[in-house]
RNA sequence: GGGCGAGUGGCGGAACUGGUAUACGCGCACGACUCAAAAUCGUGUCCUGUAAGGGAUGAGGGUUCGAGUCCCUCCUCGCCCACCA
């Protein structure tokens, strides 16, 4: 007979629904455990099997703990602002808002398909007027607490859709929708300030727990690097020229000044610069310049001399040329750079290009043959510094440059500060107002929410300019301080920081006056588990923990760190490839569900590699699966006839072979389930079942497992597999007699003793290759064994006469011989 | 160019702290059941060899009684970031 996984599938999950038990009580939990997934993005085809894979992993990690005696709180939302739900809609000629509503069921209608324990009254999507309305007051919050900044800033330009794109929509340098190649543009913008709190963020990740790829991958994005700011004087004006380097030692060397095209000095030396119409045409250029082509420029390296003006090195007092290119990055630390082709790949590139001196500061060795010579050795050319390594030198330099006042040491980072504003319509409005004589004030508390309107054309303009912009009923506004007119913001936010929160306001739905109910906040956060894609290694992860940093210091939490643990889970590939619209090899939940079976499905995603590094969907593959949880399904079947004749069937030989294996599949699971390795968790599971459904005696015997272990010991049996199968072992434990529900029963305890068997295999090797194993007794000697193993045949043929120069035991486990 | 990770049967993948390589599953072959097929069950399945044996964890070297695991050189693939001074 087969598993009726549609009938069984439907009564749970009703059940579970009525008797509310994935819902603990948020404000009397007395082992709360947080367990969260990152919610997803729900795009209007559906869940993907990506989905599937990651809830269903987070949830098993949430079954077992329940089963462990926490009070697993395990919610669901939806990430639905944004651009992909945006431009979704403008394919389908649909309005987002309408779309939101028709993805919004749908997804949470297959979220409750796969079987988890979600705690369905806690759900909340981003693009709720409840949700964003509170995403608007934190938007205040940290405008009042001075991490927000509005500046200009190049943003992404489509010079085809004639709209601003975000960094997520520029796919290797090409607009995502039209595939153009996409340019910079300057615009006015709204930053909050991440890079005052770079030091935290990096110092912080020491002490997590968390996956280590993606410690790693912030550090990276971070980019700590430490050097030195050193001001050029110009000779022909009171300014200077401030530059960061980290390698402030070799400022001897430094035979020229790189401007990035858009540094402010460039239009205050215009006047002095004789080759002006040149300086200029190279800026337009640079700006009309795509992302590939900057790309493909890398390799060679373009600029123009600003002629006419000197800049002076402080170490040396000579005239060096300035000179300006786009190698030069306007937006990391100053702007400007010091040019030590003898030191730097890119200077060298450039000097090369330019036929500009080169001067070396560090001694390569004999042998060194590149170019720009990077490694330690004494330094040369370099008057006082000469002689000293490269630390020793900078020491020596920075001090000397602090003492005449030409410089000072500096951390720089790679981190930028968090572009939040969007030119685009389906997100979060910006509760900023603007008023000619009071500046920007925030929008007056009692406003919140600012509701995004229901604009009929919500393209993006292609002007630079929001859509919203065009609502004159939703920009006309009065000013918050002197009731002026106004201007509301246009501007909606990104939609990262919709989902920066989303795990404080799960734990607090209520439609009350705070953010933040202190105490469950105390309660529950911060997040026990947390576990997601390796996509949002930096940028989701980054921006909650830095709004928590921000939180803590406006006294609305006790904690900067908001994610305890947290694991990144691998990718569903299929067949060796990625899943792709475009490829049509995307494999849709749905239709497994329907075929199979949630647990089926379930298992299977779990089955198919470790959790944390993902694995290769074959649709064969499932079957396996299936045919498991059937045999399962048929064993139990047939127990309950097989008692009814036979009540209290007991075999000792029986429970000798099995009772162990038992135990040891109860450590095995519980030990995988912890370290997320369910594909091994499983593949104990299976062996176990193998055992106890072989045949007693002969071929049409009962069962091994019946006369083996008694009716508790298969209820643990179900406990063992109910984290990944929930509802075919719903069904049996009730089958079995047993009280509501198996997944609050207490996680099964194994017995050391009934670990292990009183015989062992031991091998025997000869030379470290394998000549025979021997069954032994566990606790045998050294001496016993190497007797017995020497009875062998296949040892003696193998020792022949030679001597036996050494015999390694390792107790437990085997004997080798080395001959000669 | 930088960072991270991975290369094991026909396939997905196991292997504790260096100790029986290929667990578990898929596929395949043969057999049972069946009028037949599907489903199910049983047996077998790294290569080579009749066997004893020999060989094999991307390639090559090293350490060790013993290496998939540790060290060195190289090759291939995947992901992320990329002119970050």
């Amino acid at each position: 007979m087969r598993y009726p996984f549609s009938k069984t599938e439907k009564k749970w999950t009703k059940k579970w629904l009525d008797t509310r038990i994935y819902e603990p009580d948020l404000d009397k939990a007395k082992k709360p455990f947080y367990n969260l997934m990152m919610f997803p993005y729900p795009s209007a085809e559906g869940m993907h099997v990506g989905n599937a894979y990651a809830f269903t992993g987070s949830d098993i990690y949430g079954r077992y703990k329940r089963m462990q005696g926490h009070d697993v709180f395990e919610p669901i939302g939806l990430d639905g602002f944004g651009i992909h739900s945006e431009n979704y809609a403008l394919k389908m000629n649909t309005h987002p808002a309408e779309q939101a509503e028709v993805s919004e069921k749908r997804f949470f209608k297959q979220l409750q398909e796969i079987g988890n324990g979600f705690a369905w009254e806690e759900r909340l999507a981003t693009f709720h007027p409840d949700y964003y309305k509170w995403t608007q007051w934190i938007f205040i919050q940290m405008w009042k607490q001075g991490l927000v900044e509005r500046k200009k800033s190049s943003v992404n330009w489509c010079p085809s859709c004639k709209t601003v794109l975000a960094d997520e929509q520029v796919v290797s340098g090409r607009c995502e929708r039209c595939s153009t190649d996409v340019t910079k543009k300057e615009l006015e913008q709204w930053f909050f300030k991440i890079t005052d709190y770079a030091e935290k963020l990096l110092g912080n990740l020491e002490k997590l727990d968390w996956s280590e790829n993606i410690k790693i991958a912030q550090n990276n994005w971070i980019g700590k690097s430490e050097g030195a700011l050193v001001q050029f004087p110009i000779t022909e004006l009171e300014e200077k020229i401030e530059i960061f380097t980290t390698r402030p030692d070799t400022i001897f060397g430094a035979t020229y000044m790189v401007l990035a095209p858009e540094h402010p000095l460039v239009q205050k030396l215009e006047n002095k610069i004789s080759n002006k119409k040149a300086v200029e045409d190279y800026i337009t250029k640079t700006k009309s310049k795509t992302e590939n082509e900057r790309i493909a420029d890398i390799k060679s390296k373009t600029g123009v001399e600003l002629k006419g003006v000197r800049a002076l090195n402080p170490v040396n007092q000579k005239e060096i040329p300035i000179w300006i290119a786009d190698y030069v990055l306007a937006s990391y630390g100053t702007g400007a750079i010091m040019a030590v082709p003898g030191q730097d790949e890119r200077d060298w590139e450039f000097a090369e290009e330019f036929k500009l001196p080169i001067v070396r500061t560090v001694e390569p060795p004999k042998n060194f043959k590149g170019n720009a010579y990077l490694e330690d050795g004494p330094a040369i050319n370099s008057d006082f510094l000469d002689g000293l390594d490269i630390n020793g030198a900078k020491v020596k330099i920075i001090k000397w440059l602090k003492d005449k006042n030409y410089g000072e040491s500096k951390v720089n980072y790679h981190l930028r500060d968090w572009l939040i504003s969007r030119q685009r319509y389906w997100g979060a409005p910006i509760p900023m107002i603007y008023c000619k004589k009071c500046d920007w004030q925030p929008a007056p508390l009692k406003d919140l929410p600012i509701l995004l309107p229901k604009l009929k054309d919500f393209r993006p303009k292609g002007t630079g300019e929001a859509p919203l912009a065009s609502s004159s009923a939703f920009y006309k506004t009065k000013c918050p301080k002197c009731k002026g007119p106004a201007r509301r913001e246009t501007d909606v936010s990104d939609t990262f920081l919709d989902s920066s929160w989303y795990f404080y306001r799960y734990i607090n739905m209520d439609k009350k006056k705070e953010a933040f109910n202190k105490v469950r906040v105390k309660k529950w956060l911060p997040v026990d588990m947390y576990i997601g894609g390796a996509e949002h290694a930096v940028l989701h992860l980054l921006y909650s923990r830095f709004l928590a940093m921000a939180f803590k210091d406006m006294g609305l939490i006790d904690f900067e760190e908001p994610f305890t643990a947290l694991r990144s889970h691998g990718m569903i590939i299929k067949e060796g490839a990625k899943m792709s619209k475009s490829k049509g090899n995307v494999v849709v939940p749905d239709e497994y569900i329907r075929k199979f079976g949630a647990d089926t499905l379930r298992m299977y995603l779990m089955f198919i590699g470790p959790f944390q590094e993902g694995g290769d969907w074959r649709d064969g593959g499932i079957t396996g699966i299936d045919r498991f949880l059937n045999r399962i399904w048929n064993y139990f079947e047939s127990r309950e006839e097989f008692s009814k004749k036979y009540p209290s069937a007991s075999n000792s030989s029986a429970r000798e072979e099995i009772l162990p294996i038992f135990h040891q599949t109860i450590k095995k699971v519980g030990e995988d389930i912890e370290d997320l390795k369910y594909n091994t968790a499983i593949s104990q599971l299976m062996i176990l079942f193998n055992k106890m459904e072989e045949p007693l005696g002969d071929r049409k015997g009962p069962a091994k497992g019946f006369a083996a272990l008694n009716s508790e010991e298969h209820g643990d049996f179900l406990k063992l597999l109910a984290p990944f199968t929930p509802f075919i072992t719903e069904e049996l434990w009730e089958k079995l007699g047993n009280k509501y529900s198996v997944h609050q029963q207490e996680w099964p305890e194994y017995k050391d003793k009934n670990l292990i068997t009183d015989e062992i295999s031991l091998i025997i090797q000869v030379n470290g290759k394998l000549r025979g194993t021997i069954q032994v007794a566990r606790e045998v000697n050294e001496k016993e064994a190497t007797e017995i193993a020497r009875g062998i045949d296949s040892v003696k043929t193998a020792l022949g006469k030679k001597k036996v120069k050494k015999t390694i035991f390792v107790s437990g486990r085997l004997i080798n011989f080395v001959i000669n």
